[in-house]
DNA sequence: CGGCATCCTTGGAGATACTG
DNA sequence: CAGTATCTCCAAGGATGCCG
């Protein structure tokens, strides 16, 4: 949104620079994954496949609100979902290459809880 | 200083934060500024000092809300305060230490807007 | 076990108006 | 300009129950 003068082509622009480059790109993506339950589910999955009542202790979510947020997620192309319909039921859960692209989002979410926490 | 009626923030831990507190501090951060408009108020600060009406046009959020936000957001000292009340007051906005150190967080989320938006 | 339907409560958030 | 005070509306989300 913000125009900003060109400048030397350093592999590190500016931090001011590059900072009022991406500030509109993240707003679209906080958009589609910046609530609460959905950060969570995101960040509970990268320790890898899980099913539904796994991720509904792990995540303290309820199956209604699980239910709806996995959809979601599945939708956005941010997960999978992996279904056996045999014996005992089971449906897996697993981030999509989309979604497993947010890892770094989530590994710098924690090295600042690492610092600051 | 202290927050009002609408929303409070207690320190008390959830749950869910206490159940996986070793496990992985993300959640700990997520409950802190997971929610959609502080996310966007602090993406918002990487470009520098602003001031309230600014903050207010550049991200959307009404004078109610953005004052709360930006309330919240001091008292967990993501942001510093800074006020000017000569002739035409103002107050201005930046990123704290604490706060500018979320940068790397918003930074994987724009190298992820750019791949997978 | 997974997960949708239903009910119900809470708070997130816009619009508007007012004050120092 | 920088908020605060209300009033109001609606979506988020917990609890419960049911069903394949």
């Amino acid at each position: 949104m913000v125009t900003k003068p060109p400048s030397e082509e350093t592999d590190e622009p500016t931090e001011v620079e590059r900072r009022n480059a991406d500030v509109c790109n993240v707003v679209g993506s906080i958009e589609m994954i910046g609530s609460k339950w959905k950060l969570i589910v995101l960040n509970d999955l990268r320790e890898g496949e899980k099913r539904f009542n796994e991720l509904k202790r792990s995540t303290g979510a309820s199956s209604y609100t699980l239910s709806r947020v996995l959809g979601d997620l599945e939708e956005a192309g941010f997960i999978e979902n992996r279904k056996e319909f045999e014996a005992p039921v089971a449906s897996y859960y697993t981030l999509s290459e989309r979604g497993d692209a947010l890892c770094p989002v989530f590994e710098s979410l924690d090295a600042w809880g690492d610092d600051w926490l």
